[in-house]
DNA sequence: CCGGCTGTGGTACCGCGGTACCACGGCCGG
DNA sequence: CCGGCCGTGGTACCGCGGTACCACAGCCGG
């Protein structure tokens, strides 16, 4: 088996040193590039296809959010593993969503980073402590409750609600109107309306606003 | 500090005898009681209020998450850590929910044990890798595993994925064009081979499918 | 060297989705 | 009792989305 491949991406020097420095001399990984920012850390993803991209999340640019959206997209085999400062850092989470394998705090210890490096490359997914905590936290709360939107989705009648979650399923007008015994035009009168008070241009807006806040 | 005091509960002696063993010549542990089913682990928790429980999921009379709910109930300040023996187990993510601290395939290492019983003795919690996994995976909500959905991606070439996520995140083929420096026919070239690659019928399934599967 | 894939682009066509506007019965509250 | 909201329905219109088919350049691998 080869060697781990390893992207390096963060805009301080310093830190990309010390990581090459620990990692470098690692039997069995391989420093395969460094960016010190996130345009170019795609870039040289896209370029290198590494097993595992070390990505800080503050950087010009493009953020280690959206680079790592990116790089999930273009190289689906890569792991992405963010580095954060601090442990309730906002934008970690985010970077779960974006598809990273894990985060590591910068204040981990070089046997940590290692360790964490080689878990990831093998397909599976690492957090900090700290944040295990808090993401178990959220994990527990999960269930629901972005207020604005619920807000929003009591303006709308109980109808209204129905035709809403149809259309979040995928349904389109003339299947609605045959699962609710409606018109085609009654369904579209509702839709209507349900693009009204949701302030959605089109469907498509309401079944991404539907997903994002836990229907579906 | 005095040192951290431990409560064994699981129903199979061999179990009990092996934590025992390890934890119980670790400085800094001390195993303070010992019991073999659901039931008998809150009345001993209750009486000597352990720092950490470590507590199987699969026992007779009252389960690990039952025992592990009366517990977080009565002695707030003990840590429960939950041992499971597959990486997959329903109920392992029922005592998260439940109030656990984390949770521990039983194949762990003795070292890694005793890692965990003084990680979540510090207030922090502690998942295997494995598990932090589809710990992940479910944050993102995707629904467990997603071999298909990686597979079907990959299917993908990258400009494909591109126009993915871009129709993913509700933009018309126009907006997608002008994003990407396209004309409007090669967009709509490309979102036919992705529809016909998801199997969806149309940008609607599309955006359900992204959505189900972590992007977005 | 040729075939296949990818990425780019075009034309033509049709149907669904969305809008605008209107209508009417039922129900409730002022 | 009457005004307003809700649910139901209709007509007419237009544009975007999706399909079908074709074309060509670049690249890579057999």
């Amino acid at each position: 088996m080869d060697a781990t491949t390893v992207l390096l991406v963060d805009d301080q020097a310093l830190v990309r040193e010390g990581m090459a420095m620990v990692l470098g001399q690692e039997p069995g990984l391989r420093i395969v590039g460094e960016a010190d920012d996130g345009r170019a850390g795609v870039q040289l993803a896209r370029l290198h296809r590494p097993d595992v991209v070390l990505m800080d999340v503050r950087m010009p640019v493009l953020d280690g959010i959206g680079a790592t959206r990116e790089i999930v997209t273009h190289c689906p085999q890569t792991r992405v593993l963010i580095l954060t400062t601090f442990d309730l850092d906002e934008y970690a989470f985010d970077g779960l969503r974006a598809g990273a394998s894990g985060f590591l705090l910068k204040d981990a210890s070089s046997a940590e980073l290692v360790r964490a490096v080689r878990t990831v490359a093998a397909g599976e997914a690492v957090v900090s402590p700290r944040i295990t905590r808090t993401l178990l936290d959220r994990y527990r709360q999960a269930p629901v409750n972005p207020p604005e939107s619920v807000r929003l989705l009591e303006e709308l009648t109980a109808r209204e609600r129905e035709v809403l979650v149809a259309i979040a399923r995928g349904l389109s007008n003339a299947e609605i109107a045959a699962e609710l015994f409606l018109s085609e035009s009654t369904v579209k009168t509702h839709v209507g309306r349900v693009l009204a008070k949701l302030q959605a241009r089109d469907r498509i807006h309401v079944v991404i606003w539907a997903h994002r806040h836990g229907l579906g």
